[in-house]
DNA sequence: GTCTATACTCAGATAGAC
DNA sequence: GTCTATCTGAGTATAGAC
């Protein structure tokens, strides 16, 4: 077998920063392979439905990213609960470049997105809602407080990254950010 | 002078209709002209400049609208403040059909979008920002805490916009209103 | 102003050599 | 596995009759 010329991993973030920026049907098989520096006929053998499939490894690689970044962090038991907010919300600051980059999930946002991805950005959601869920009820709140206040805390930082990106300036992400972590604490 | 098949506010929903569900590069001439009633050539007649010319007469007609519906009604002395809230909300929810419908801001903020209306987006959203902000100043606040509730005040409806989206549910934006309301009184 | 018909470009996708 | 070359259809846009 002739060696992969790209790593999956590098070609997964190659494709993720395409479709972030591009959206699904902004997104052409020429710029996906500019992004990834495979040929389009080395994508179509990689991923033989096309984007379609591209996307969906993309989405499923982002849910494991958010699941070892952000739930884990927030629901590990090991560590006190402000070293894991800190923690949580520093890798969640990362996954969105500082503001600079937008959610993926609003990116597949538009109706082609929905339909096809809709269950794959469900699932990512209800993983990050989750993880603060369960943080606020290992912080003693109540089943409705925490989930409450994870709802609110998942709106604020999609919410501040739209302001971000139609205002050009990072500041409402980063603002937002710390919101959230004061009123965890 | 041969009349105009269909009127330009009829005209004007329709296209808005796509290219918020659609974004730009995902609405087609074919869907914008299924959508508006008129043949591709005759979008061409009306819009020279095709695609990027219908965009900017839909941001210039929703500019419009926000003025209409949002900024003057939050900036309106004749009126009580609590009557005010209450209308813009109810203006708002409408806007974006009690929370089923994105922002197209939103739809148009990708790349290629950003590139092309950046300040046609722009402008509507200080527009929304400076309604609630003098609202708040009428309210007895200071600059800063005008400006940072109007903040919060967009980032929760985009936020929650996005939350709906995603989920497949308006509960979000529903909740959010309610918030934001009870928040100002 | 609106239409049918068509030109042209570029997208996604495949065949087959290496 | 990767590539060059190519097919096919969809996309934007235009020409010209009514």
């Amino acid at each position: 077998m002739r060696p992969q010329k790209v790593q999956d991993i590098e070609m997964l973030n190659g494709l993720m920063s395409v479709f972030r920026s591009k959206g699904y049907e902004g997104a052409s098989m020429a710029e996906l392979s500019e992004a990834t520096g495979l040929k389009k006929a080395s994508l179509y053998h990689r991923y033989p439905g096309g984007k379609k499939d591209m996307t969906l490894a993309v989405l499923v690689y982002l849910e494991e990213n958010i699941k070892k970044h952000v739930y884990n962090v927030l629901t590990d038991s090991e560590k006190g609960k402000k070293v894991r907010l800190e923690e949580a919300i520093r890798n969640i600051k990362t996954l969105y470049d500082g503001g600079s980059e937008v959610c993926i999930y609003r990116s597949l946002s538009l109706d082609s997105g929905i339909e096809l991805f809709g269950a794959q950005i469900k699932q990512g959601i209800h993983l990050i809602l989750n993880g603060f869920k369960q943080f606020g009820l290992a912080s003693g709140m109540s089943e409705t407080d925490a989930t409450e206040k994870a709802n609110q805390t998942f709106i604020e930082i999609q919410g501040s990254l739209v302001m971000s990106k139609a205002l050009q300036t990072t500041k409402p992400f980063i603002d937002s950010l710390e919101k959230i972590r004061l009123r965890y604490i």
